[in-house]
DNA sequence: TACATGAGCCTGTATATACAAGAAAAGGCT
DNA sequence: AGCCTTTTCTTGTATATACAGGCTCATGTA
């Protein structure tokens, strides 16, 4: 079955499965069809579908058993932020609301901004947000992002509080993030930060600084991010 | 060029490039040999080659452009402990010491240990060992490593001071780290972490508890990390 | 019943090949 | 010289196929 649109049969294996797992119509532990029956189903070869396997198994959706099946792995609870998902996806069972704190906003880069920028994105600006998660209704991540400025018409109008950003970027500008580098610290609560959070400042925040490659040219996503891991703590697969 | 030894082609194809990369004969932002010239330079196909050149690419080591070729990513400088290879190898320039707290003893598991074990872990008992890391002269990394105590006979006789735990894991028991899962938390130094660390009481420290899952079946390894961030940082890439 | 054996499923590794599509250099035109 | 087109090299996607090796279960034997 060659392609006939524009996307990859191998992504459209990988999607289809990827969407039964997180609506859970494949549930932990379950067998997934074997590769040769998803041949049949897909009209195509193993090649192809053990593309998409390969790529669910990198983001640990299933474990491949040699002799055995592809198993659906354990769901992402926790904060899977260190995974590429967007928050969103990754909270599990936790209700997780999400405050603008600071509407998107196009503005210059920093002088002293952390991370190396091209001459196109200093060129561009940025764009600004900064949001406030409750998990369980107390406020445990806030997180700051900037944006390359690059080919994202009117950005500034989305409503991010019920969507996730990465899904809009997708969606909406098909911008997909590819990989990207993260370092963690353990800091004191500043004043501000722990007024947010509702805890004495002084006390432990996780703070985390990323920088996510997209799949278009110069356009990066930065974020910062403290955590309050009094009651959560954050969780990832490899 | 069929395989002949137990291992896998694409696997020595994988080996030799990051050793080449490690070693630095490839620097940070060369272009690799295309993907045809490593067909000819190791007498087989493509779909083999590009299982080594993915693999290189999930794990960091090079960034593959289409149309252009494979180039040489960032070098992992920072702690790259949140990567599969084992710190030693993640530290970059920075000199990094060892110094084993407790030998490698074999004893029970504790009745409260945090993880689900299998049956056949909990038969096996536990290898027990505890390092304290060095990072350019200061301790930066109090490391509590539990190992199911499977088909590892005279494992409590390994120098680790010099060598990495993974390495010796894998070049004299065959036994290779597969995936895993971690948690992260920010807490406050108890009295005897903060005598370790040279830092006050109280001060942040970066907490993590990891569950590595190896080829070996049942062969699990614990570690329960803490590190003192105040001069260095985690470093990863995904 | 208990235990070995083998058949049949599964994934892992590998070859050979084809065309599509991005990127860059070579070449020719104005 | 400067710009555009073409060529060529690169990786991306896909088909078709083969055998090796792990896992499970049914079958047959002691």
């Amino acid at each position: 079955m060659q392609r006939s649109s524009g996307t990859p049969l191998y992504k459209k294996v990988f999607e289809e499965l990827k969407s039964k797992i997180d609506s859970g119509l494949y549930k932990m532990g379950d067998l997934l069809p074997s590769e040769n029956e998803l041949c049949k189903m897909y009209f195509t070869t193993r090649p192809t579908v053990r593309q998409a396997l390969n790529d669910l198994s990198n983001l640990g959706y299933i474990v491949r058993q040699h002799g055995k099946g592809s198993i659906v792995s354990e769901p992402k609870n926790g904060l899977g932020i260190l995974s590429l998902k967007g928050s969103t996806a990754g909270v599990g069972k936790h209700n997780l609301k999400t405050a603008i704190i600071t509407k998107p906003i196009k503005q210059p880069w920093s002088e002293a901004f952390e991370f190396e920028l091209t001459p196109e994105e200093k060129e561009a600006g940025a764009i600004y947000l900064s949001r406030l998660r409750y998990v369980d209704g107390l406020p445990t991540l806030f997180e700051e992002t900037y944006i390359s400025n690059i080919d994202l018409p009117r950005f500034t109008l989305h409503n991010l509080e019920k969507n996730s950003l990465f899904d809009t970027l997708k969606n909406y500008h098909d911008v997909e993030v590819k990989e990207g580098e993260q370092k963690i610290w353990a800091i004191e609560a500043s004043k501000e930060l722990a007024d947010m959070f509702n805890i004495k400042p002084k006390k432990p925040v996780l703070h985390m600084k990323r920088r996510l490659k997209t799949n278009k040219k110069n356009l990066f996503i930065y974020s910062f991010l403290y955590c309050n891991t009094q009651d959560f703590f954050i969780q990832d697969y490899f």
